[in-house]
DNA sequence: AAGATTGTTGCTTA
DNA sequence: TTAAGCAACAATCT
């Protein structure tokens, strides 16, 4: 669920927040959830300090004095928290009460020397943890595609991508290699923007529509970010805070609801790409 | 209580 | 060789 607006808000917090701090211990609560050995983890982060939080797709990388990366991937529910040094963590769940984050699924914990801590906090344990070297985070790095709003993702290498391609456009979309770190979310609000359906072969969009679609790319994962992402259910910030970008979806999680655009198709859920995708019937034409 | 959920990987097929 | 599609996987909630 998050992707890359929601990566990108967690990002900037945190550089605000650790940046220049030093670990004095890190805590592992869920060993399963490292994906490097648990000792080499513990001892290429511990006495060392943060020196930047970067980022690619949906893929976090703090860059630790001492030459390494630590690698943080948040898949479907993984939560990274920022807690200052007085924050008492309550835990648990409650129905009638708003939930503690982080709450019972902390896997990981880092303490820093100032007492405050960072979290991450994984309900289903989809996501994961690593340190790898520069030469890993740099093979790492070189398999994603380029990465929308920077310059590296510039119209000609979008149309390249399409260039020749059969598959359904929602799937480059998706695809972390071509291009990083759309998800499913962001795909189905690009090509309604785009007037796009999305099941369409790459290969048999018009240029007038690549070009819409390379624009809607850009405008959504922007306004994204300036709303700090989309929480349906478990995104929060580094500060654990909800986002406020479910206000502006067009199409995602509005199944059987009309458009908002054309008010006369109702939004349909289809498995496109082998995945939910919602889209308008009657301004997202289908191109034979 | 079986299915839905997601991003990613790895396998199979064309 | 490469692209496309699909199963598998992590674990939990409904």
């Amino acid at each position: 669920m998050p992707e890359l607006p929601e990566v990108e808000t967690i990002r900037k917090e945190l550089a605000k927040f650790v940046v220049g701090k030093k670990i004095k211990q890190v805590e592992i609560l869920h060993p399963s959830a490292i994906k490097s050995n648990v000792k080499t983890f513990t001892a290429s982060l511990e006495k060392k300090h943060i020196r930047k939080v970067g980022r690619v797709g949906k893929l976090l990388i703090f860059t630790i004095s001492g030459g390494e990366f630590l690698l943080i991937h948040l898949k479907m529910t993984g939560q990274l928290i920022y807690r200052h040094k007085d924050f008492i963590i309550k835990g648990g769940h409650s129905l009638s009460r708003p939930k503690e984050i982080p709450d019972k699924y902390i896997w990981v914990a880092w303490h820093f020397t100032d007492g405050s801590n960072l979290y991450f906090n994984d309900m289903r344990k989809f996501g994961y943890v690593k340190i790898v070297d520069a030469a890993e985070k740099e093979r790492i790095m070189a398999a994603y595609g380029p990465e929308p709003l920077t310059k590296d993702f510039t119209l000609k290498k979008f149309f390249d991508t399409l260039d020749g391609r059969n598959a359904p456009i929602k799937s480059i979309l998706l695809n972390q290699a071509l291009i990083a770190g759309i998800g499913n979310i962001y795909a189905d609000e690009a090509c309604f923007a785009a007037k796009i359906f999305p099941g369409t072969r790459a290969s048999k969009l018009r240029k007038a529509e690549k070009i819409r679609l390379f624009k809607a790319i850009n405008a959504v994962l922007k306004k994204a970010i300036k709303y700090k992402g989309t929480t349906f259910h478990s995104f929060v910030s580094a500060r654990g805070k909800r986002g406020n970008f479910w206000d502006f979806l067009q199409v995602y999680k509005r199944d059987k609801k009309p458009c908002l655009r054309c008010a006369t198709g109702i939004i349909a859920n289809k498995t496109i790409a082998g995945r939910n995708s919602r889209y308008c019937p009657v301004c997202q034409k289908m191109i034979q």
